[in-house]
RNA sequence: GGGCCCGUGGCGGAAUGGUAGACGCUGCAGACUUAAAAUCUGUUUCUCGCAAGGGAGUGGGGGUUCAAGUCCCCCCGGGCCCA
């Protein structure tokens, strides 16, 4: 009868008919709501992943869902396109940088077309190319003017396996990110961005992030790591130098018993070496490694120096170790020791036998039983409290005391409060080819010289070698050699490049305006696109790049402000972020790795192609050297791309871990082809009308299941819950499948199908609206409109409790009330027997929900 | 060590404090078929029972409540971030 859907054709069909008519290209239309959703653009590694699926998955329901609603909406793409990988490829199969980068990105593109994305492809930007890159040099000298870019020297994390400087998070305990290689520290000129200017504001305004997951609104709260404090001086016995202190908790202050300087603490090298055994605790504390976890794990062990300092206030005397614990990169590199409300302190002083003075006592009825006796501390007391011990300081609470100490000190000159942050100045210089060229000029004479603007673009040369380490610009016989724009002496130009956070740093602005030859984005189009009140409403990707890009990002987008570029404050409104996509392993006999695609599945056992058993690992992250992968584009000519975004959608809530199995994907392909031999099925017998009266109860029950269905998927859709609203769409399909009439009520509950699922799967629904012989494309259509008076049952079954046991459940008017409810209940001949005659105590009724009765 | 999140059938997962297990995957049984595939129908938390029906059940233990997967306290296990 009907023939079986043709995935292939039709999809490709449909992508073209979207592709013609311009259905997603968009412009800046005042009379109507934008609504810009963007999906964190691709590296062009080579092919795309599932990783790369599910992310534009997600997107495209949004843009889709949205579009749909009336908005206008900005959903635009384009290509990371400076990297490391470019310069591998180049070293290891001798491709061009730019030709392998360009090459990948024509496949991955025809590879996100295939999906079938709402994407405005007008828009595509590439970052490798200098009509993006012109711009961003353009604003580093901007920032430069406005001293928000600078060169100083500095020690920098060296990968020496990638020859290059890291940022300090790229490395991670001690080694590169990517290459996993122990970083050497060094020293080198290099640019900065001052980040920290904007320290303040950028911690504020994440805090009012409200549609951020919390966790990366914490995460980037604790990345700038804001704490205040007080700096002040100890005397030393006996000498002039004085020791800086910070504290976060000078509350404290009266309970200090020793005084801790870093081992690389410029004091103590003057100290130390007064006592034997100073060089081997300075060798131990370097053993010791500079991973701020295995330092905070390791032994509390100190080294006395035998001088004392002086308490500022109260004039007695504390010995002065050198400490395996006090870092020098964090506040002045020498901290006071309260044993009793610091762990640290309080191990180090049970060791060394320091005196243990509580200074603030719990507060009572907390629950915690905290003793204040110095011999019955278990471990010291962080909490809250009220401050004893501590003179003027007594009585008041923990803030109270941290302001008042401060308020001392700085009456008496002695100290001052200080605000301090974890986070560091953007080092954005990077010793590679592939990456934008720093727009700066050396000469002798005159120093660095910014390249003027309307010599920008500096661009790369094309004729590079990748034989020998480190960076090709640098040895590359004329690119660098100039003149000074200031002396017209010959100078050299800048060889770094700037770090790839750069470019996408401001991408999201560039989409706004993206063939601007003149300016970044054009403040008109900013205007439309990201107003001041609102940027980038939905911004979707992986959660590693929580802290990094998303920080970077922000700043540039205050920067960019600042520098009069746009009028925006925050670059993303609204931020989700998905989890990975897993899949199980696979081992050979030999214990050798095997692709799905190399496995063979015979009665529930697994063999590879010669026969021979295969055992099943454990469900990990894909990934090529675990071989657990699979490739889209194979699943999408086995599938389909509506299956592929389906299947994507269907299990798993977003932000968890998906897990890619065969029959998952299978199961989303028989639903599709199901759906499509119905509606060919029924499609004939429908009346065209649309339904105006409900003749019978099953009539009446599908209208009712129908607008549920589209108040559920609106509601899930928006909360981003799209499993959900997968589960809702097919509880809606499967009442559509049982429903015999061939009536105007089963078309509106099939066209409600159709728009409802065409977020997710949009070739079927596209194909599906036009067998229901429409002439409009479903893309044009408007997202239904529940009818609220359906959503209101009239009659509910709900359950019987007795003593909280289920025991029957009964069906009533949704109007009844508790009276009827009791009589209705009660008639229950299950109900009777549980109750087995005892008196009725109480009557619980909650209308349309439940009924308990409580007997004695 | 601190913070945050999570523990529900064979599996992925649903459940504004109100009938736990929606929806799907897998398995099982049946229909169609010479047969298989595909498709369709039924069934699938465990357990006692021919059945009607009963008992247990959301990592473990306590608590609040007429009612707890959901709220509170303690413990165990896993994940992420910070140290």
């Amino acid at each position: 009868m009907s023939e079986r859907y043709n995935i292939k054709s039709a999809e490709a069909k449909w992508q073209k008919i979207w592709d013609e008519r311009g259905c997603f290209t968009v412009t800046e239309d005042p009379s109507k709501p934008k609504y810009y959703v963007l999906e964190m653009f691709p590296y062009p590694s080579g092919r795309i992943h599932v990783g790369h699926v599910r992310n534009y998955t997600l997107g495209d329901v949004v843009a889709r869902f949205r579009r749909a609603q009336g908005y206008n909406v900005l959903h635009p793409m384009g290509w990371d396109a400076f990297g490391l990988p470019a310069e591998n490829a180049a070293i290891e199969r001798g491709a061009h940088p730019k030709d392998w980068t360009l090459e990948n990105i024509n496949i991955m593109r025809d590879q996100l077309k295939s999906m079938g994305l709402s994407i405005d492809w007008s828009r595509e930007i590439t970052t490798c190319l200098p009509d993006y890159y012109r711009h961003e040099q353009a604003m580093f000298l901007e920032f430069f003017k406005r001293g928000l870019a600078y060169r100083k020297e500095s020690m920098v994390n060296w990968d020496p396996v990638d020859n290059t400087v890291l940022a300090n998070e790229q490395v991670i305990d001690g080694k590169g990110w990517r290459t996993g290689a122990p970083v050497e520290r060094r020293k080198l000129s290099q640019w900065f961005l001052k980040i920290t200017d904007y320290a303040d504001e950028l911690l504020e305004c994440v805090q009012k992030l409200e549609r951020w997951p919390e966790k990366v609104r914490i995460m980037q709260e604790n990345w700038i790591g804001k704490s205040q404090g007080l700096q002040f001086q100890w005397e030393i016995v006996g000498r002039t130098e004085k020791i800086d202190v910070f504290t976060t908790r000078p509350d404290t202050f009266f309970g200090a018993s020793f005084m801790a300087l870093a081992p690389d603490h410029p004091l103590s090298q003057t100290l130390g070496p007064h006592r034997a055994g100073y060089e081997d605790f300075i060798k131990q504390c370097q053993a010791l490694g500079t991973s701020e976890a295995a330092i905070e794990q390791a032994e509390k062990l100190g080294f006395d120096t035998g001088f004392r300092a002086t308490h500022p206030m109260l004039g007695y005397e504390v010995p002065i170790y050198i400490a395996n614990f006090v870092l020098m990169d964090y506040g002045t590199g020498a901290i006071f020791g309260v044993p009793a409300h610091d762990q640290r302190d309080f191990e180090f002083a049970k060791k060394y036998e320091l005196k243990i003075l509580p200074v603030i006592e719990p507060i009572k009825g907390d629950g915690v039983n905290h003793s204040v006796s110095a011999q019955n501390m278990k471990e010291a007391y962080l909490g809250d409290g009220t401050l004893i011990n501590s003179h003027f300081l007594n009585g008041m609470s923990v803030a109270q005391a941290k302001a008042e100490i401060i308020r001392r000190c700085e009456e008496q000159g002695t100290g001052k409060g200080v605000t301090q942050y974890r986070l560091r100045d953007w080092g954005i210089s990077r010793q590679r080819y592939w990456g934008c060229p720093i727009p700066m000029i050396h000469c002798q004479s005159c120093g660095v010289v910014p390249v003027p603007e309307d010599q920008l673009p500096v661009t790369l040369p094309d004729d590079v070698t990748f034989d020998a380490p480190g960076n090709p610009l640098a040895r590359h016989p004329t690119w660098k050699h100039t003149t000074c724009p200031a002396c017209a002496k010959a100078a050299t130009r800048e060889t770094d490049t700037f770090d790839t956070f750069f470019e996408s740093s401001w991408y999201q602005f560039r989409y706004c305006d993206p063939r601007n030859e003149k300016q970044p984005v054009a403040k008109s189009k900013a205007a439309y696109w990201m107003p001041k009140t609102s940027s980038v409403e939905q911004y979707i990707g992986g959660v590693e790049h929580a802290v990094l890009h998303l920080l970077y990002a922000r700043f540039f987008t205050k920067a960019m402000r600042d520098c009069g570029y746009v009028d925006c404050d925050e670059p993303f409104m609204g931020l989700f972020t998905q989890g990975m996509v897993t899949h199980v392993t696979y081992k050979d006999s030999a214990g050798k790795w095997l692709y799905p695609s190399e496995v063979k599945f015979e009665d529930g056992k697994t063999f590879d192609a010669k026969g021979r058993p295969v055992t099943m690992g454990r469900i990990e992250k894909m990934s090529k050297s675990k071989k657990n992968v699979v490739d889209p584009e194979d699943i999408m000519d086995a599938y389909g791309a509506d299956a592929a975004r389906l299947f994507i959608l269907s299990d798993s809530p977003p932000e968890r871990d998906l897990e890619w199995t065969e029959s998952g994907i299978e199961g989303a392909w028989r639903y599709i082809n199901r759906l499509h031999r119905m509606v060919m099925e029924v499609a004939p017998q429908l009346p065209a009308s649309s339904p105006s009266q409900q003749d019978s109860e099953s009539a009446l029950a599908l209208r009712r299941i129908t607008h549920k269905t589209i108040a559920g998927v609106t509601a899930d859709i928006e909360a981003f819950a799209m499993n959900k609203a997968v589960a809702k769409i097919r509880e809606l399909s499967n009442a559509i499948m049982e429903y015999k009439p061939r009536d105007a009520i089963l078309r509106e509950a099939i066209e409600t199908l159709i728009k409802l699922m065409n977020p997710m799967i949009p070739h079927l629904a596209e194909e599906l609206w036009q067998t229901l012989e429409h002439k409009t494309l479903l893309v044009d259509e408007h997202w239904p409109k529940a009818d609220s008076a359906l959503l209101i049952a009239d009659t509910v079954t709900i359950g019987v409790q007795v003593n909280g046991k289920l025991r029957a459940s009964i069906t009533l008017p949704a109007s009844a009330d508790a009276a009827q409810a009791q009589a209705i209940a009660l008639a229950e001949p299950n109900v009777q027997k549980s109750l087995d005659g005892k008196p009725v105590k109480k009557f619980i009724y909650v209308p349309a929900k439940i009924v308990n009765v409580v007997v004695g």
